[in-house]
DNA sequence: CCTCATATCTATAGTCGCTGGAGTGTTTAG
DNA sequence: CTAAACACTCCAGCGACTATAGATATGAGG
């Protein structure tokens, strides 16, 4: 039997996000000791480390809440799991190409070393004139 | 003069997020018509230029409030702006770093290719035991 | 001038995934 | 038995919008 203290200690995440999970029905309301505190079982503490694991790896609640459903029903076909996480692969990937980009203009803006006045900043130039980009963002 | 509409079309800006840009202080209050609709000049049409593009490149509203606060002192040293660019620069690079190792670990997971069951399905199995992974996260 | 479609107005609430606080009650170690 | 630590509920706030409802304004065609 855990504690809701000790449900966050051994998985890292923190109380109030443990009680966040229950109202969104990611975790069931566990059973409540005669003050109504959280008792937990050791399932809810293996069910909250996935939880925890597929949010560090950035699945929305929804993905995970799909992925618990189908780990309750180890005899279907895992096809539907297998689509979140590509998707979400796809995703991670899109935002990193994204943010390469970003990085690239950044880093031609950050050019200016800040060793002369606003007026002829190139950050504050680039910024106002997007025609100063090399490439659409 | 411009409408709303007008500013939106011209700058791929919102129309409720022109607004939400006025309630930040980001653009001022403009002129009103007589019915009371906002009615902009030139000057506010280059603002939020500025804004739209900052915003491409991820830069908080924070960030851009900054930035224009300075560029209405041209003659002062550039040495704030090119802080806030290269910190931002630096936000972007941490953040690509993080989804590079999610990536990586999304690239093992997803080698369940959909053609078995829930029960040995390594995407599931993957996400309840973090110790499969191969850096932590 | 009148009508009508389109545009705009304000105010408010919702999105996501938490996080924090206030005010009260429970558990546990000494 | 007391005091510290812990937990409870409810509600508000974050950032950067986005959406909705219901009212009013504008502009072009007849």
């Amino acid at each position: 039997m855990y504690s809701i203290g000790d449900l966050s200690r051994r998985t890292g995440v923190k109380i109030p996000t443990i009680r966040y999970y229950e109202q969104m029905g990611l975790i069931e309301a566990p059973e409540r000791s005669e003050g109504n505190q959280r008792r937990y079982e050791k399932r809810e503490l293996e069910r909250l480390a996935f939880i925890r694991h597929a949010r560090d790896l950035g699945l929305s609640i929804e993905a995970i809440r799909d992925l618990l459903a189908l780990s309750e029903h180890p005899e279907r076909p895992c096809g539907e799991a297998d689509r979140i996480a590509t998707e979400h692969l796809a995703a991670v990937r899109e935002k990193i190409a994204r943010l390469r980009k970003l990085e690239v203009e950044l880093e031609r803006i950050v050019a200016c070393h800040g060793d002369h006045t606003i007026g002829d900043c190139y950050v504050i130039r680039a910024l106002a004139d997007h025609s100063m980009c090399e490439s659409e963002h």
